[in-house]
DNA sequence: CTGATTTCTTAACATAGGTGAATGTTTTAC
DNA sequence: GTAAAACATTCACCTATGTTAAGAAATCAG
């Protein structure tokens, strides 16, 4: 049994171990390399991705320029919603940032489960509600704080992503560009 | 019975006559003048409220200046899910901008019928992603267009925003002062 | 209908963050 | 271990948007 992936399950819904491998039975594992995509702008997003090990970011590239949504470490789900939930083509491209290993589970399977037990319908639930919570706090952290704000309070609330994303990705998740984050981090006397 | 409602669920799941008549019973109605609070910072969320005449807007305030996170007009729902799921006090002011008409269900009756029925835990799942890929779709805005790219892209897409709501909350919206967008606007010959 | 209030506009000046270019540093791949 | 690639820093200058202040226009409430 993947005890990594029924506990995380289980935070937000508790399985019997026979639920477990019910849900399990449907998913895939695949490996990713550093820098390895696994999706790509224009690819429609038909799974839903759990992290096991390594960490993935996704970004839009928008003229030139690339845009971080969010990085997700191990013990994270992620699905472009959008794209999953409608079939239009992502403008997301996400990639691994580490040598990542990742679980997936189809669009169509997850479906299968949640006819089959509310338990699965709930979980979906409370995942997109509480997917839906992750992306307003960004939100209102970009619309709310300054580049210098988002920074500090990124070093006090998301050390790990400190510790192990190069700093011109984390330049792109505040929304800044790395020239002024360093203009921000030499300001600061580099904490 | 509540045809506006009725037809409004009914675009998520469908419900029967007896099932929409369970969930109505555990609704209330309630009317808004004006710039009329329906929660204010510091309340905690207890409530889904659907929209069936006028207009409501959530703001934070922050350093003496209001941040608009939406406007919902008839017809939508709104809640502070962050609120609303963890119970902790509301960092959001909703407010009528129009004489409006609310129909309020309480969370407590709301994980009642989720446990009655699966399609209502369906219908909760389903609004949760959209409201989802709504606040994504406006993190996106936000993120990777100028505010006068903005400001176009609003007056294309929510044609009633512009014509229902006054301009300077529109500047907060889009997370400009007034002046900014009086400037936009003049340079584009007041489209 | 009218005074009070709210909303919108303009302008001059300030500032955070963007841009481009050069240089130094670290990491990676072989 | 080394060359190449990726990453980080600094600087000078630029631009979009913020700020303050004033007046004009529109809307509201009695």
């Amino acid at each position: 049994m993947n005890t990594q992936l029924f506990q995380n399950i289980n935070k937000t819904v508790s399985l019997s171990k026979e639920e477990f491998e019910q849900f399990y039975s449907y998913t895939q594992t695949i490996k990713l390399k550093r820098k390895e995509f696994l999706l790509s702008e224009g690819d429609t997003c038909k799974h839903s991705y759990f992290v096991s090990k390594g960490c993935l970011r996704y970004f839009y590239s928008i003229e030139g320029n690339e845009h971080t949504g969010q990085f997700f470490f191990e013990n994270n789900w992620y699905t472009d919603l959008e794209s999953f939930l409608t079939g239009k083509p992502s403008r997301q491209n996400i990639e691994a940032l580490e040598p990542t290993q990742i679980i997936t589970i189809s669009k169509d399977s997850l479906e299968k489960l949640y006819m089959l037990n509310p338990k699965f319908e709930r979980f979906g639930r409370l995942m997109a509600e509480r997917a839906f919570i992750g992306i307003k706090q960004r939100t209102e952290m970009l619309t709310n704080q300054s580049a210098e704000e988002r920074y500090i309070n990124l070093i006090r609330e998301r050390p790990k992503v400190i510790e192990r994303i190069p700093q011109h990705y984390i330049a792109s998740y505040i929304g800044i560009q790395p020239q002024s984050l360093s203009r921000i981090r030499k300001k600061l006397g580099n904490y």
